[in-house]
DNA sequence: AAGATGACGCCCG
DNA sequence: CCGGGCGCCATCT
C-alpha cells in the first residue's frame, strides 16, 4: 500500500470537531517520522480535511491567509484555541489501534 | 544522479 | 518563550 494512501486513510479519518498533527498521521498511518509526506499527500488531494491537521502541539504551521483560514475553519468546527494553539487536551485525536491491514473493511 | 525544498519534530542554549 | 541546528522521507528541478 502506497504510504500516501495510508496517509490519505489516516487523515480521512479524522473526526470533524477533532485533529491531529503530522507526525501523529504519520505515525497512524503506519509511517512514524514521515510527517513531511502526511504534508505533501494534503496538498496534493483535495477534498480532505486539511484543517484538521496541525504541527505539533496544535500549532497552525501555515502562514499568511491559510493560517487564518485554518483557524477559522477549525472555530467553525467548535474547535477552540489556546493562545496560537489549538486545545489539544480537547481537540487532539487519538487515533484507533492499527494491528497491521485491517483498518477499514474488515469484512468478514 | 545530485542538489534543493517542504503546512515537520525534537533537542539545545 | 525565542532562535538555531540537525534528522527524516519523498518529490521536483
Amino acid at each position: 500500500m502506497p504510504l500516501h494512501a495510508d496517509i490519505l486513510a489516516a487523515i480521512r479519518r479524522i473526526p470533524r470537531g477533532k485533529v491531529s498533527t503530522y507526525g501523529a498521521v504519520a505515525c497512524a498511518a503506519g509511517h512514524p517520522g514521515a510527517a513531511r509526506q502526511v504534508v505533501g499527500v494534503l496538498r496534493r488531494s483535495v477534498g480532505l480535511p486539511w484543517q484538521r491537521v496541525l504541527g505539533s502541539g496544535g500549532e497552525i504551521k501555515l502562514r499568511g491567509e491559510s493560517g487564518f483560514e485554518q483557524r477559522f475553519r477549525l472555530e467553525a468546527e467548535g474547535v477552540t484555541f489556546r493562545g496560537r494553539r489549538v486545545d489539544m487536551k480537547q481537540h487532539e485525536f487519538k487515533f484507533p489501534r492499527m494491528g497491521k491491514k485491517q483498518t477499514k473493511k474488515p469484512r468478514t
